[in-house]
DNA sequence: GGGGGTGAGTCTGATTTCTGGACTCACCAT
DNA sequence: ATGGTGAGTCCAGAAATCAGACTCACCCCC
């Protein structure tokens, strides 16, 4: 027998929740400040249903934070959460991929990154090396 | 009429290829030095045919590269490109971002990333406040 | 009061994808 | 001859995704 059981890892247990298909896209829609479900339709190109399903998963989750802002026309927006802050570094690094990569296919990137005022870039550093 | 249309974005071009069930854990394995398709199947857990269908995307994305190594018995490995190996950053900040938040799970988060010897942090820098 | 619009979904039925398991083929080792 | 490995493919069923229509509760405007 050879089996080695599939690696448990906190890369694959960060997927299963955010790994889905609209997941991160709903979550950079919140990122740049559409927290209203038919603007994150519209920005995202989501299928309404699939994207109501994942903004579920991601309140259970804890990632977005469902707050009304309206009773009787029941509305509501979704709000990052501390845990969904600290997902800018994964949306910021996989930006930068595309950037480099995949920029040539339909004009130069568009979407730009803000935050406290200026531009984060995300960058490898070497524990040792510096 | 107040049609937006979904954005064009770095994001989501990444996502499409890199955003599929099983991609980011196959570029995991070929990271973590499992470069054989059976160990991959092993060390994921994925389904077999879906790791051959990631496989072939990714091949076709140029973030890995096929090469046999013994003909006959037709036998390969898959080895990252340079563009695979830029994909490494995303890997980190979603592992750190597990590392933090679903670590409770199932005991302490297990996988060590490595690299040049030492250990690599991804960390978020403002380009102006520094 | 009627017509139109918005926001946040839900429902539907068709399509696509994923899944687990069995199967193949070409070897090598015992 | 039997068993194992590596790299898939094939299959049929289950699950997810899709586009588009529909709902419900308002608001605005004439």
């Amino acid at each position: 027998m050879t089996s080695a059981e599939p690696r448990v890892c906190s890369i694959a247990r960060t997927l299963d929740i955010v790994g889905e298909k609209w997941a991160l896209l709903a979550i950079r829609e919140v990122f740049l400040g559409d927290r209203r479900f038919d603007e994150m339709v519209r920005r995202t190109g989501a299928p309404r249903d699939t994207l109501a399903a994942r903004l579920r998963t991601l309140v259970a989750a804890g990632i977005l934070e469902k707050r009304q802002y309206s009773e009787h026309p029941a509305r509501s927006e979704y709000h990052l959460t501390e845990a969904g802050r600290d997902l800018y570094p994964v949306i910021a690094t996989l930006m930068r991929w595309g950037d480099k990569y995949l920029a040539g296919d339909d004009g130069p990137p568009l979407v730009l990154e803000h935050r406290c005022g200026h531009q984060l870039v995300a960058q490898l550093t070497c524990q040792a090396c510096g």
